[in-house]
DNA sequence: TCTGGGGTCCTAGGACCC
DNA sequence: TCTGGGGTCCTAGGACCC
């Protein structure tokens, strides 16, 4: 018997998770914005409906949004993440296998299910996660994870779907296929999308049809997957167990223009001790860290200049003192006066795991202690929240100017004491 | 004033090796 | 015309995703 994998999505997930806290925000437009307020990430219905686009600078819908009195939001991530792992525990009731692909989809195995339930089980499934969770989905089923995801697509643009939609059976699927643009398909983007247009190809059931060796000519091996997969044949795995990442980077753009390097080694150390917590939550190190910045393009008419260096550890390590001094030195190196810069990060690739490597056999007793310090400085930082301990060589005390700007942040309702919502009054 | 952040995968081409 | 023929490893850059 062949496969069966749906693809759950929270509906505008962000927009969706401050309406679960907020009833005043139903039926009213809602958009989330970028890290910095920067742009429109995840907008409702209504907000879309105004216009907003994905990925619309927020200085640019700023007039539109005060007109229009659509609720605005600085991003909320420890409200998402939470909101998010709720959803997925209602998931692992309907399958034992779930891959979370991102913070609002996840792919489930139905492959058990009888063809003719699958459609029911999905309506269940979404009027479960609405009840406990609060938020809105769409679910999409096919024989492959692309077309579960091309299913998604459709229950959620069809009214008359109803929010669910199986492409299992041929000849429905074939009636879908024709009436769908290619750009609809995933892991086609702009570039693939012109290249598969050249090609005479209009709609998904276009690309199904085309012959793979020309494809994978233009399109490269990720294109020819695609027509296999849309052909009803499986490329793509259920990953279910999640994988070691690979690399680890924390990068923000300043609120307002860096221009002194006092200042921009404060930033640096700052992204350096969030890269440091990232690693120890999942017991991984790095032996080098890449340290950049550059200035913003959109400010013509000044000098531009982009920096970066590689600065070699001594040692795999997750220690916050360490990964701070390299930082800084890195920010030492490159450094040039003279510039208005943008952003910053320190990025690292080529991580390894932490636990077993030489720390057991080279145990040095500077080590043990480093780690002791590092577990309490996570510890009172999970109590009384990111940042209520820092190093002292990060350099804080004087005001943040290079902080990121979230004005519009709504409480952490799940993940904070002080702001868990009161119902009624005193 | 003002334009996000963090990932993955794939390929081409250079360096180097036997 | 043509100057050996593979291998591996690394890096930069493109493309795509949410």
């Amino acid at each position: 018997m062949s496969q069966a994998i749906a693809l759950i999505d929270g509906n505008s997930f962000y927009c969706s998770c401050e309406r679960v806290f907020d009833v005043k925000l139903r039926s009213v437009p809602v958009i989330v914005l970028s890290n910095n307020d920067g742009c429109a990430i995840a907008r409702t219905a209504e907000a879309k409906a105004l216009g907003i686009r994905m990925g619309e600078p927020w200085f640019k819908i700023r007039e539109l949004c005060r007109t229009e009195r659509v609720r605005v939001f600085s991003s909320n991530y420890a409200l998402y993440g939470d909101m998010s792992a709720r959803a997925n525990e209602v998931y692992r009731r309907f399958s034992p296998r779930v891959e979370i692909y991102s913070i609002d989809e996840s792919f489930l195995d139905l492959t058990d299910v009888a063809p003719g339930r699958r459609l029911e089980l999905a309506r269940d499934l979404r009027a479960t996660v609405h009840r406990w969770t609060g938020i809105p989905t769409c679910v999409g089923i096919g024989p492959t994870k692309t077309l579960a995801k091309l299913a998604n697509h459709l229950a959620k643009t069809n009214p008359a779907l109803a929010g669910v939609c199986d492409l299992s059976d041929d000849n429905e699927r074939s009636h879908w296929l024709c009436r769908t643009a290619l750009e609809e398909v995933w892991g086609i983007g702009r570039a693939s999308q012109a290249k598969l247009r050249a090609l005479g190809c209009d709609s998904v059931a276009d690309v199904r049809d085309l012959d793979p060796r020309p494809v994978r000519r233009a399109l490269t091996v990720v294109g020819e997957r695609i027509i296999h997969e849309l052909r009803g044949r499986a490329c793509l795995s259920l990953e279910t167990v999640a994988a070691t990442r690979k690399g680890c980077a924390v990068t923000r753009s300043f609120s307002s223009r860096v221009e002194d390097l006092a200042t921009m080694e404060q930033a640096v150390a700052a992204h350096a001790t969030r890269l440091g917590e990232k690693l120890r939550r999942e017991r991984l190190g790095t032996d080098h860290v890449t340290v950049f910045f550059h200035t913003s393009e959109h400010d013509t008419g000044n000098p531009q200049r982009s920096a970066s260096t590689v600065v070699t550890l001594p040692e795999a390590t997750s220690d916050t003192l360490a990964l701070i001094k390299a930082a800084t030195a890195g920010v030492r190196r490159i450094w040039k006066t003279g510039y208005r810069y943008s952003k910053a990060g320190v990025i690292t690739v080529d991580l390894v795991p932490l636990a077993a490597s030489q720390r057991a056999l080279f145990d040095g007793l500077d080590r043990e202690r480093g780690g002791a310090l590092m577990d309490a400085l996570d510890a009172c930082n999970r109590r009384w929240g990111r940042g209520a301990v820092v190093p002292g060589t990060a350099g804080f005390g004087s005001q943040r100017t290079w902080s990121t700007r979230f004005d519009m942040r709504s409480p952490r309702y799940t993940t904070r004491i002080a702001d868990i919502p009161v119902v009624g009054s005193a």
